[in-house]
DNA sequence: TTGAAAGCGCTAACAT
DNA sequence: ATGTTAGCGCTTTCAA
């Protein structure tokens, strides 16, 4: 049979009790006492019994990762990020696929919550956006940490500047000599889409061009929706030299359009996106964009989201950088 | 407090071990009480308190989700479609990311089941197709259901006849004119790539076309590899005028290369890859691939699994029909 | 600072 | 076909 935490009492000369005050870090222990158990269980290889822990403990130790996310390279690189992170804490992670238009959206979360007693959640954009679902989770007291939340409501988790990341994009574009900038914005349930026009607005206002809203065109984050912004820019009078599309799926949309038309990238056009997905490497030419390193702030919101569930009054909102990942995808506006 | 497994017993004017009977399916119950029992079950809304049926029942109900995938969108569609299952049938699921070159890779996958008391394992590729992880399972009796496995151990799980789809893909480049058809086969680890290339000679052989090893290049899945392939055949005195890769992420570093040169794919050469992620319609020009059902895989593979668990001498290999998905970038033979 | 006892909510084993 | 009893391995009381 394997090790209890009797054996390990037995082993280390004390009560099951101090054993568990051990394995909990709870600081009332003498230190000479803490060792000698701290060894014992390393000696006998002691592992504890989580269903026995959550039973009696009346917690899960279990946090559960949500997302409705359709870049499935982003969940992933979420997904080792907190799943790394619950590991070294002992923790146990569930994950939940979900639809953030289903009407009982809320309520599968609260019974998910209640029957697997999950001890706190960790929400991906767009989850991180719904006011009503963070009201409810404030109201039951559900600790949750949020990955690129665009709302201001603080709350806990992490952040990227997402308005200095386009405004830089920008920038970018600007130096390169470009005017007719045009940007295709995200999914209007995300928040990021708001952030990402701001920054694109900002960095219109730096370089002293007019913000033209016939350049500005709705997209849903979706390679189709980006074919479609595409080829609403090139049927205008006067076409952009540059289009910055508000995520890397959209971008992959514009340049297959551009293609189409055997419009060169970045001769005729040059292409932008945001996110660094492993696809902007992988279409021709590889597409500059804002890199967010997904994986570090899937592991820093799991971390602060650990912290609020040991103390509720602890956890806060960190700030991750972005770099802008410069590749072959934009270049000189033509002429310049 | 929440309902108990007494509560129900009360309200159904019987004892708890009959609800937990009820609960579990099992067949020693008169209809009439078992009627009775679901109904006070479902009056209460009761939910079985998992932590408590893992630590009485000494199981977890836990299935685990093992992977070494470098491709995100497969292995999402993997977790998507056992965690369907997973909920349908009251099973919870872990994911464990791994690294199969790790030296203690079978040790710390046995201290995972051991501790978390995992009822059984669901394996992606490339982890299916090692011997030494597979034999240590069947020892330790452990159930696992393989995602495509490519051996000939029989086991349970859901296979693809890889085999005939990397021939019809050939058969399709043939019926287009191409006589000189390159193959870059995938990583050594993954016994699929095997198969894919036995397909290509096969293909080639129902043609009456030689096979040439100059036209076969190593690669390693990955888009760098695919363009270090596609940079060795154009090399090649007399090149390729299709070149079928073994997968999409090598078939974008073919398309990334052939891009570089001015290469009209497919008026110059033809591209095609496998597995259909959703890669392949975002280059240009979309990719002609083979189209696998990654979710129902996983969706099979764990039904078996479960089934598995219940009965040892049960689940079977499923085989599942696979696609091959004609786009833009496999087109005539130059000169055709 | 430590220990003893009493559960947590369920299922296994053994009744009946 | 159904009930009784005794745990599963831990943490929470509460006492020392």
């Amino acid at each position: 049979m394997r090790v209890r935490i009797e054996d390990v009492a037995k082993a280390a000369g004390v009560s099951m009790k101090t054993v568990s005050r051990v394995l909990n870090n709870e600081p009332t222990v003498r230190d000479a006492t803490r060792e000698r158990v701290q060894a014992a269980a390393k000696a006998l290889n002691y592992r504890p019994d989580p269903s026995a822990r959550r039973l009696a403990g009346r917690r899960s130790y279990l946090v559960a990762l949500l997302y409705d996310n359709p870049s499935a390279s982003y969940v992933m690189e979420a997904l080792e990020g907190v799943v790394e992170t619950c590991q070294a804490h002992h923790y146990g992670m569930m994950v939940q696929p979900l639809d953030y238009t289903d009407p009982e959206l809320i309520a599968g979360i609260e019974s998910l919550v209640a029957i697997s007693k999950i001890d706190g959640l960790i929400l991906t954009p767009p989850l991180t956006d719904m006011t009503a679902l963070l009201d409810r989770l404030d109201e039951l007291n559900i600790p949750h940490s949020c990955i690129s939340p665009n709302n201001r409501r603080g709350g806990i988790g992490v952040t990227l500047q997402e308005h200095d990341a386009a405004q830089d994009m920008v920038s970018h574009l600007v130096e390169l000599g470009h005017t007719r900038i045009a940007h295709i914005k995200g999914h209007s349930a995300h928040g990021a889409s708001d952030w990402r026009l701001a920054g694109y607005r900002s960095g219109l206002r730096r370089a002293g061009l007019r913000y033209d809203p016939a350049l500005v065109i709705d997209g849903e984050f979706s390679f189709d929706s980006g074919r479609a912004a595409a080829e609403a820019l090139l049927a205008l009078p006067e076409r952009p030299t540059a289009i910055f599309a508000a995520n890397d799926d959209m971008a992959t949309g514009v340049m297959g359009v551009l293609h189409e038309r055997g419009l060169s990238i970045p001769g005729d056009i040059s292409v932008c996106g945001f996110d660094d997905t492993p696809i902007s490497r992988q279409v021709f030419p590889a597409l500059t964009t804002i890199h967010q390193p997904v994986r570090e702030m899937a592991h820093e919101a799991t971390l602060q989201l650990i912290k609020a569930i040991k103390d509720p009054a602890s956890g806060t909102l960190v700030q991750l950088p972005y770099a802008l990942q410069a590749r072959q995808s934009t270049g000189p506006a033509p002429g310049t």
